[in-house]
DNA sequence: TCGCGAATGTATACACTGCGCACATTAGGA
DNA sequence: TCCTAATGTGCGCAGTGTATACATTCGCGA
């Protein structure tokens, strides 16, 4: 009781940003490699386990609002790519800082905007049908690979750099 | 009471072969694309929730070893392969066929024998290491993009052979 | 044939999850 | 000032993984 609600330093009942303070927790949590569950962000959050569902459907709809905001972080950091070297270089980066959001990112059915940004993009950097889809399964390949530990590796940058050399030059010369 | 222990049509107390029973019932939930839990694989084999603890010691186990199972089969397939686009073809079939098993086989840290055979058999099929690293790395790419629905795509085999025509086939040459 | 120990399944229980519903608290406009 | 909508909380249910105790059955030696 007499919870101040003006003060800025006391919790008051409302949060005042719930909606982004959600993200930002479930972002922790994958970051983090923590499991994911509606209650642990809501925990991160400082608020009770069924807040989040004000301002989000359900779990599935929180995870959505992740990756739309993944999207929106590796389309800027494409954008901003120089080459293609470089985009694959960016792209590999990207998974392996955040493997938790890159694997929600791309494993779910999802069809929002930042997504459509991304592919367009990937697209744009490259001629040909058929090069478009092969350069990036090359580089999506490396990036899941290396995310999945199947590739002993202890230089990944330099790896991108010596497979896209040996594979997507040629390619791209032929 | 009065089960009649040796009789084949009658279930008895005991299951007979419990241990691949649970396999094939898992495997069942993940081609049917059902929710997999340790209790649905228990009632697919027609026995109780805590009947599979017996054989697995959890239900990591009991995931591990399907992997291990799937990797087995994608192993046989691939070393029955003539040439390399054969092998990107029945690579990229193996996955749409089992998406379930597939994703599981590379969702999780394992490093089991079937795997080494399999990583072994498409390692042998590619003189240099960036182009081993390369070709895998596509033909996985292809792969996973195709299960996310990521590639809007109507004939994947096609795909397959288009991608490898441009740009395995030039780099190999190169 | 008997009987006993080991193997195998079952029953029960607990903590945790996603989520629906009723309620409490608060902010902001009339 | 009061009323209403927005926002958080509490409680409850079904389903999950898993530990523990128990029941049933098989196989083997006497």
């Amino acid at each position: 009781m007499c919870a101040v609600s003006t003060s800025p330093g006391g919790r008051s009942y409302h949060h005042g940003d719930l909606r982004a303070a959600l993200l930002d927790a479930g972002l922790g949590l994958l970051d983090d490699g923590e499991a994911f569950s509606l209650r642990a962000v809501a925990r991160r959050a400082g608020v009770s386990p069924n807040a989040p569902y004000r301002h989000y459907e359900d779990k599935d709809a929180l995870l959505s609002a992740l990756a739309g905001r993944g999207f929106d972080g590796l389309a800027d950091r494409l954008e901003a790519s120089a080459d293609l070297e470089t985009m694959a270089r960016v792209y590999v980066a990207f998974a392996l800082e955040h493997p938790g959001l890159f694997r929600l990112m791309y494993g779910r059915p999802t069809a929002n905007a930042a997504w459509a940004r991304t592919a367009e993009i990937l697209a744009s950097r490259v001629a040909t049908p058929a090069l478009r889809v092969g350069a990036w399964a090359l580089v999506h390949g490396l990036a899941v690979l290396l995310l999945d530990g199947k590739l002993e590796c202890t230089d990944p940058d330099a790896l991108v750099r010596s497979t896209v050399a040996a594979v997507l030059t040629p390619a791209v010369r032929a």
